[in-house]
This record gives C-alpha cells, sequence and structure tokens, in this order.
DNA sequence: GGCATAACCGACCATTCCGCTAGGATTTCC
DNA sequence: GGAAATCCTAGCGGAATGGTCGGTTATGCC
C-alpha cells in the first residue's frame, strides 16, 4: 500500500514501450491487450506521461506511442513520480547515507526530526 | 503522497515516548498536545503499535504508554508498517544493492520485472 | 474522398481509504 | 467513590483510486 496501480501500470507501460527496439509507435491498445490491462484507464497515464516527456505519441492509424528518450536513460522514479505526483514521504524518510532506511534515533536527531517537518 | 499521516503522526508518537527516560508512562494527552495532534485519532494508532508489541500501556490513572522496547533498537520502518499496513510497493522495488531506487532497466531484468508480480 | 484506426479530451461514477469525532466501557490510583 | 486514563466500536465527510463512457481530432490506406 504504498504505490498505487498507477505507478505500476505506468512501469509496465513503459517496459512494454522500451521492448519496441525499431522507432515503430505501439497503439495503446495493444499494450492494453499483452498487460491485461483497461485501456481507458491507460489513456489517462499515459497522457501524464507525454506531458512530462517520458513518451512521445504518433496520432492516427497506425500511431502509437514511443519512449521519448533511450531506455536506459529513463529511471524508474520519474515514472513514479509523474504518475504519483510529487513524492513528499516525510522530510527525515530520505534514504539514509549508507543507504538503509532508517533515521537516526538519537535524542539530537529525533529533536530535528520530530519538529523540523512542522514548524 | 507516499506516507499518510498515520506514519508519521506514530513516529512522532514513538519520538515523544522515547524521550522519557525513566520508566514512567506518558499520557497520550501530553503528548497530543505536545506534538498538536488530535487526541482520539492518536488512540487509534497506539493501539496498533501495541498490538504489535512497539509500545507497553499501563491503564488506570496515571497511567499512559511507554516504549516496548529500548528506543535504538526500534526501525522506524517498524512504526511505519505497523501502522500502513504490509509494505508491499511493486516487487522490484526493493532497494537496490547500492541503494539506489532503480530497478535495472535492461531488456532481460524489465521481462522478470514486468511480469514476474502478477502471472 | 472515405473509412478505419488511433490518439486525445472531459465528464462522470462507484468504491475505498484517510483523518477524525463520539460515546461509551473498563481499569487504576488517590 | 471519583477522577484519570486506557480501551473499544461505530460512524462520517471528504478526497483519492480505479475505472467507464462518449465524443472529438488527427492520420494512414484503399
Amino acid at each position: 500500500m504504498l504505490f498505487s496501480t498507477r505507478a505500476e501500470y505506468g512501469v509496465r507501460l513503459m517496459v512494454e514501450l522500451g521492448r519496441q527496439e525499431d522507432g515503430a509507435p505501439v497503439a495503446l491498445s495493444t499494450v492494453a491487450e499483452n498487460e491485461r490491462l483497461p485501456l481507458s484507464y491507460l489513456e489517462h497515464l499515459v497522457a501524464k506521461l507525454r506531458k512530462v516527456g517520458l513518451v512521445e505519441s504518433q496520432r492516427g492509424a497506425h500511431g502509437g506511442y514511443r519512449l521519448g528518450r533511450p531506455a536506459d536513460e529513463i529511471e524508474m522514479l520519474e515514472v513514479v513520480q509523474a504518475l504519483e505526483g510529487a513524492i513528499a514521504p516525510m522530510e527525515c524518510f530520505h534514504p539514509a547515507p549508507e543507504g538503509k532506511v532508517s533515521c537516526s534515533h538519537e535524542t539530537d536527531g529525533d529533536q530535528a526530526c520530530a519538529t523540523k517537518l512542522l514548524w
């Protein structure tokens, strides 16, 4: 219950687009079919991705979507952010220096951690 | 939009309890006052924390709550999990080995990533 | 030109979750 | 006995989630 299906669908969508190696655009309907996702819902998601340039669109017959950038230049975080809105966890929840997800629970750290956010 | 206020309130609560160095329990009302949080809402949260043993309670007058374990043995993740429910982001969203939040976007990795979850 | 195809756009809708309140019951200390 | 506190259950308004639907526009192909 941390990421909604939007993020998941979005990633799936991007992955599906990334599979298409030649420049040909992929119709959203084939993505929906492949991933078993509701087409009309995907439309909304892909619209957001287009607005931030993560995908490009080609209208009309034989149109579709393709990645806006080479696949290996796209980070998953971007996709999630574009769909989920600004990610603002809890301020003290930046991945700690060593990569572990837990903030220092010493008295000083706490003082800062508990109050910094609001006042 | 990643963690709800539950997680935040819960952490604040735990921090507040952690401040009390002697074993005396802290009344929820004082926590609510200190942190400017609604008391009756905190009751629900602390109930969950109690069920998983993160806090202990003392009923009756001059009762209250104290940490179920020494403060430095409690990880923030535990608190969040207890309140937010099982954390099940997207399967491929485990913090990557190096600590960076992005899953390998190579064709093989994607194959696994996109389909592993559902089928 | 016409038609199928597909991206676009906006409104709506049911359900669930979030944050919170209310009211009471129970336990404990003085 | 009464105040102080935890405990428990029920509900509620608003927002977000996850969709659907209908229609409009653009484009390739016959």
